[in-house]
DNA sequence: TAATTATTGTAACAATCAGTACAAAAATCA
DNA sequence: TGATTTTTGTACTGATTGTTACAATAATTA
């Protein structure tokens, strides 16, 4: 009972991967259908055939994006280790992805977020879907570090996960806008110091 | 020994403030000369005889937002008034800019920074001239915190400046993209107490 | 007043934009 | 094989892109 008709002679997933990183260096606004097509090699039937619009190209592309990114995220804030060290890991993979990938301009989603949201609500839900996974995932990490003390008792876990949420996220903004290493590792030092103490 | 010819019958300066409300509120790639043109009441002639391209009138822009704002902050970081006073009317002032004011998205800065800086090596170096001015003023802040003893001295002031600087860029982000209050109050309570303790 | 110099609005430019029309191609099913 | 169904590439659409050309306008200076 397979489908009748031609089949299509691409990947979905694939071509959504390849576009993700046109959309990722460049922004929605910043590329064309034109770069998207010849990015993945697609035509214009094909690509319109199967996403339908530039639109709903980037929605999911920005779907996908989060799909793989809360799994990479979750695994490293949820590997065996102290919580210092996943903490740190979790920087430093933000480190790696921002000086030394491939990958061009910080984190995917902040970037739709900010370029999308007003004018697209469909972007704003899975930012806000996406943040509200990510401080979940680092609030239970927090409350590990309170239960077996790592963590000094005198902060709420919330307060605790909203603080490295938040300076997670100024971390990759600076890191895409300035490009400023010396800065980096300055700001991952004092977000682990402000958790954990001196 | 006044100019020869037909004087401009407007202000440098006024259409520069119209203008930044624009490109805040589309993006760069996002608006369009003539959304320019009919924003500011300029035509096409004036508004390429003064400014000499869309980029150029971008970068006038990024400047004067950058002129006022830092000015702004550190009024509001330089003040009287506790050092704890002094940040938490910091949070609140953003909170208040990305909340309850007609600015439309966040903070320019890193608007421009994350969508142009790439492209534009100037964008580039007003971001980080803006940020390293910001990050300074508030190293002079969190130094006189632990002179005081407000702060306890387990820490270093570059350090609690780093931490404050990506945590307040992060608020801004978090609060462009999600437009969520709520997350936005708990991120202030948890970088205050993070400087301040419990 | 006459010469000079700058600004202004309008019209136009080639290029590019997102999206569509459609016929040829390629597969399946009967 | 022949009918059916889907994909594919190409050509094309009208609209918009950033920018320029230029003549009319309006001021100053001599």
């Amino acid at each position: 009972m397979s489908k009748r008709g031609r089949p299509r002679d691409f990947d979905y997933t694939s071509i959504v991967d390849v576009a993700m990183k046109t959309f990722w260096s460049k922004g929605y606004n910043g590329c064309s259908t034109h770069d998207l097509c010849s990015d993945t090699g697609l035509g214009k039937g094909s690509l319109y055939n199967t996403f339908g619009s530039k639109q709903d190209l980037y929605l999911a592309v920005v779907e996908h994006y989060h799909d793989t990114g809360i799994r990479e995220q979750r695994a490293l804030l949820e590997c065996p280790g102290s919580v210092k060290e996943r903490l740190q890991n979790f920087l430093a993979w933000a480190l790696v992805e921002d000086f030394e990938s491939m990958n061009p301009k910080g984190c995917l989603l902040i970037n739709a977020g900010l370029e999308r949201a007003k004018d697209d609500p469909k972007i704003e839900e899975i930012v806000s879907r996406h943040v509200e996974f990510l401080k979940q995932t680092m609030e239970k990490v927090m409350e590990e570090g309170l239960r077996t003390g790592e963590i000094s008792k005198k902060r709420s876990a919330v307060d605790l996960a909203s603080l490295f949420l938040s300076s997670y996220y100024g971390f990759r903004v600076l890191n895409a806008s300035t490009q400023n290493r010396a800065l980096a590792e300055q700001i991952m030092n004092g977000t682990i110091e402000s958790i954990f103490g001196a």
